[in-house]
DNA sequence: GAGTATATCGAAAAATAATTCAGTATCTGA
DNA sequence: TCAGATACTGAATTATTTTTCGATATACTC
């Protein structure tokens, strides 16, 4: 999340669920770590498409939100790692029920709005 | 969905799900049509917090997008429904899943956060 | 020393989403 | 006839998110 104008409703428990995943990665990057903790580079590597600015971005929001840990090991050159948290653990049946979702539905959708043809 | 400049990506799965549902109001829309079909006045009394303009406008998405349908009834004074379709329905039981992390998460992020107080 | 890789950050621009407000048109009830 | 409700829309503004670009700092290899 982020400081916003205007503030998340807390109290509404569909748009804090919302809140905290609702972008273009962080479902993404929760799916990826659910595996093994990730160094920013190897995540980078795994969502070529996501620019090392989001990620960072978005990973400093998860790290707030707690779903995701952050360890920095001090050495040159630096190294850190980003792993899921047993917070951002509870989310992987959401996050399962959406990939589970959109591989079922993808083809539909492919058909409407074009395929990466 | 709506027309891009910077296209969604329908080939990962879990952005595809999330791009359907991901916004402000249409994840409790779908709360609101799953036990009812309603009109767009009913639906702003449920979501008093989310103006006529946004509903109508995240209504039509979700209607090209398919996840709902609208009804319109000729007569006047207008009157038209919307209601969740076969497709939509799959999705109720994600959006249980986020209601009921959220419900379960409340309070912690309340304390977070700050509560409505 | 030049180039590469590492992680991170700042700032500006561009893209996207949501809000606000005013306006269309028609009926009902006071 | 005027106010209110109904569904819907256009336009401008504001808010939020993402992209792009460039910079820092350090160690390694050639």
């Amino acid at each position: 999340m982020y400081k916003r104008k205007i503030p998340v409703d807390l109290s509404c428990p569909l748009r804090l669920t919302i809140s905290l995943i609702d972008s273009k990665w962080k479902s993404c990057i929760l799916d990826e770590l659910r595996h093994k903790a990730m160094r920013p580079s190897e995540l980078h590597k795994a969502l070529p498409e996501a620019t090392p600015r989001v990620l960072d971005l978005q990973l400093k929001e998860m790290v707030d939100d707690g779903l995701v840990t952050k360890t920095i090991y001090p050495e040159l050159p630096p190294r850190s790692e980003y792993a899921i948290s047993p917070l951002g653990m509870t989310l992987i049946p959401i996050i399962d029920a959406m990939l589970q979702w959109g591989e079922e539905h993808q083809e539909l959708f492919e058909k409407k709005y074009g395929s990466p043809d």
